[in-house]
RNA sequence: GGAGAGAUACCCAAGUUGGCUGAAGGGGACGGUUUGCUAAACCGUUAGUAGGAGCAAUCCUAGCGAGGGUUCGAAUCCCUCUCUCUCCGCCA
């Protein structure tokens, strides 16, 4: 959520700043609702003042039996202006926040401006991709040739886009859960957290899923409890409401959860495979941090990423997304982008963003510098490390022998209780 | 799911014949006096927050779990909801 104060004081700022995202902002008609709002708040306000006074009054009088009832008959009369005007300012605070809730983050100042990811900016590249000497196979064909992926049975147990992982498939996402956790928690320190995987609207809300994209979440009755889309909402608000002491930030953490995700609008696109379920593992890092710090930790958040697929011997690329291609509530974010031999082409494994202050201010996560200063909103960013079917599926094709069979990676193999190939 | 109890400031806790109580009293924390040093004792300070007006000092509004209602006036009365605890039932 942008501040209200900002787009009050600096609109042309919020509007170049959203032109950059090809959105076209309603600047105009919310500052002219947030001044009626003032407006109307002023006179609220001062009858509000007048019912208190009056009141009280009326209290000493009655206590000293003396007569109030003309005081009293002038306080019905304000009372009725004021619910007026409450009603009023409230529809107009409907409105405004409504507004607000569906801007999206400003663009940082060195994110490309673009339509999509056709103007993304490649940063770096790691790794080489391999020469195959045969034709390298998509990792659906590997997977159910080696009995590992089950997409049959995935589709008769849920439908499309689910996948049942058996043998040393199920193995494998296993072992990759915990590899990446035991990085980040040993080698990177971050703390791990195990979420629930429903959380609450207040949540979704909070790291802006929601209300704009109820659409691509699943929601879950009885009760009003949606399906993590990602370990980023129930993480990201495990400080809503909070302020935060100085001393304990940067706040690092990682967790594995099932993430869920309705793909509304994908139909037709990565059909086939692991790359898009509704059902996928990932392993995220969230970080919470103060403003001045947010743009070095995003710089360690993606090496921290990076690290696990350098560790596992995949080829990638790191991406500064164009302004059009980002999420909703970033301000700047960096793709990984995985090798995948069968496709040819680098696929996004992992999407690392610094939200600065839009989520923050929308789960209102704060700090104190001081025990007396008054409370900031932290940055909050994060990034997965890495998405673990998708990963599956980079390991699969980046480590296929001529006959079918798949490698382990070294650094897996303590993880897959000593084997080193699946066959 | 059944029965009951509760939610008040950093913590504990008083406050239901509605009216100088936005909140007694403890504890803690902070500051001070005393002290060779500690401790004790004594004195003082201690809602935070959000919003609005103002150049500012400052003032105002909201706020006793959340949201409504009654009333000139609500922590206090009424309704709805959430969460916590105890007992019973069920369950991995």
């Amino acid at each position: 959520m942008l501040d209200i104060k900002l787009i009050r004081t600096n609109p042309d700022q919020v509007r170049a700043g959203l032109a950059k995202r090809g959105v076209e902002a309603l600047v105009d008609e919310l500052l002219q609702l947030d001044q009626e709002r003032r407006d109307q708040l002023t006179m609220v306000e001062n009858l509000k003042n007048k019912r208190n006074v009056v009141s009280k009054e009326v209290g000493r009088l009655k206590a000293a039996k003396v007569e109030a009832t003309n005081l009293i008959n002038e306080m019905k009369i304000v009372n009725d202006q004021i619910k007026k005007l409450d009603g009023e300012i409230k529809e107009i605070e409907e409105k405004i926040s409504s507004m607000l809730f569906s801007i999206p983050n400003l663009p940082q100042e060195d994110v490309p401006v673009g339509k999509d990811e056709k103007e993304n900016k490649e940063i770096r590249r790691w790794g080489e991709p391999r020469k195959f000497s045969f034709d390298p196979k998509p990792h659906w064909e590997l997977g159910e040739n080696l009995e590992v992926l089950d997409f049959d049975r995935g589709a008769k147990l849920s439908g499309a886009r689910f996948t049942v992982l058996k043998g040393l498939g199920a193995r494998l996402e296993r072992a990759l859960v915990n590899f990446m956790l035991d990085l980040h928690i040993n080698k990177h320190g971050y703390t791990e957290i195990f979420p629930p995987f429903l959380v609450n609207r207040d949540c979704m809300v909070g790291t802006g899923q929601l209300p704009k994209f109820e659409e691509d979440m699943f929601k879950v009755n009885p009760g009003e409890y949606f399906l993590v889309p990602t370990a980023e909402v129930p993480v990201t608000n495990l400080h809503r409401e909070e302020i935060l002491e100085l001393e304990s930030l940067p706040k690092k953490y990682v967790a594995y959860t099932a993430c869920f995700r309705a793909e509304a609008g994908s139909a037709g696109r990565d059909t086939r495979g692991l790359i898009r379920q509704h059902q996928f593992n990932k392993v995220e890092l969230v970080k919470l941090t103060t403003p001045e710090n947010s743009y070095q930790e995003h710089g360690a958040l993606v090496h921290d990423a990076e690290k696990v697929l350098q560790l596992l011997g995949l080829p990638y690329r790191v991406v500064l997304l164009s302004s059009g291609d980002m999420g909703f509530s970033a301000s700047k974010c960096y793709d990984l982008e995985v090798w995948l031999p069968s496709f040819g082409v680098y696929r996004e494994i992992s999407s690392c963003s610094n939200f600065e202050d839009f989520q923050a201010r929308r789960a209102n996560i704060r700090f104190r510098r001081e025990p007396d200063a008054k409370p900031e909103f932290v940055h909050t960013l994060n990034g997965s490390g890495l998405a673990i079917g998708r990963t599956v599926a980079a390991i699969m094709e980046n480590y296929q022998e001529k006959d079918g069979t798949i490698m382990i990676p070294e650094v897996l193999i303590p993880y897959m209780g000593s084997i080193k190939v699946i066959k």
